[in-house]
DNA sequence: ACTATTTGACCACC
DNA sequence: GGTGGTCAAATAGT
């Protein structure tokens, strides 16, 4: 990786550590207050904030440690072809793994950002929570080998232990594309006094994949759009949302308002995972992952 | 009709 | 032989 750009990555980090953080500490200081007067836990809003911050951290530190410049490059074992067995006789004849680039972390949320397909559930011993297991929707198209594991923590904190197995190397995902979710996340990002229930909402792929293909980048501490509402607080800054707490803030809302295309959407990005403690054993793979576009 | 998910079966590894 | 990872037929969803 050059230099640069790996210094650049390394202060998005150091970022997002620090975004994590105070948010970590604004739970703190709300989850005293316990909810006064909202069907929307703010308790479970912030824990969805900090599991983003976790994914994000983790999938760029893996990517900044990475000699093969992140996504791009990856050495699996020969063991492993991710071939379908020729003959039907030999189904389930593969070669486990071993020795594969991994990494793990734990978050509030399993979405990170990638388009996942759940391709089996096992229950585990001595785990009351099934393991999920999930590979990249591209894998047959683009051979990307990506893959990852979840299961629910089984410590009543609705945290999941992800294990992330190999990289993507499809086309649709770079190394910038944490980066520009995050920015996404960013642009569009306004707080409101306004009471209301959290429902769930998508960002168009076809905007999105338009966002991507621009590769772009502005400095998180700008300025934050501000798409208002006739109950809209004045706009806030990116760093003064997470850096420190404000007050009277009852939930968090993403307007998405497109620059490139003549798109806008709103809503509240992936609110609802949260509380549905039924989503490993119905299958987390319900969920609309599927951001990216073939 | 096509795609995604579920789930029982198969098989490698310990 | 037990456990966990994967396959693939059946099923569900769009």
């Amino acid at each position: 990786m050059i230099p640069e750009m790996e210094q650049n990555n390394k202060r998005l980090i150091e970022t997002l550590i620090r975004g994590r953080d105070s948010t970590t500490r604004l739970q703190d200081l709300l989850c005293r207050k316990e909810n006064l007067n909202g069907s929307v836990s703010v308790e479970d809003l912030l824990a969805e904030i900090l599991g983003s911050f976790s994914s994000g951290i983790s999938m760029l530190n893996s990517s900044v440690s990475s000699e093969n410049h992140g996504f791009l490059v990856e050495k699996m074992p020969e063991v492993y072809s991710g071939k379908k067995p020729a003959v039907k006789e030999r189904r389930g004849c593969y070669k486990r793994r071993r020795t594969i680039d991994t990494s793990v972390i734990t978050s509030a949320t399993i979405e990170d950002g990638f388009a996942w397909r759940k391709y089996g559930q096992k229950e585990i011993l001595n785990s009351k929570s099934p393991r999920c297991y999930f590979r990249c929707t591209h894998k047959y198209v683009h051979g990307c080998k990506a893959q990852k594991q979840v299961q629910k923590l089984e410590d009543g904190s609705n945290m999941y232990h992800i294990t992330y197995l190999g990289k993507h190397t499809c086309p649709s995902i770079t190394h910038h594309e944490v980066v520009l979710n995050f920015q996404d996340f960013k642009n569009t990002y306004h707080v409101s006094n306004s009471p209301s229930t959290i429902t769930n909402a998508h960002i168009d792929p076809s905007v999105k994949q338009e966002v991507d293909s621009k590769g772009q980048s502005t400095d998180v501490s700008d300025i934050i759009s501000s798409a208002n509402d006739e109950n809209t607080s004045p706009p806030l800054r990116w760093d003064e949302i997470l850096g420190s707490c404000h007050e009277g803030a009852s939930y968090m809302r993403f307007d998405h308002e497109d620059s490139c295309a003549s798109t806008s959407s709103h809503g509240y990005m992936y609110m609802d995972y949260l509380n549905n403690d039924d989503l490993l054993s119905d299958g987390i793979g319900l969920l609309d992952q599927n951001v990216f576009l073939d």
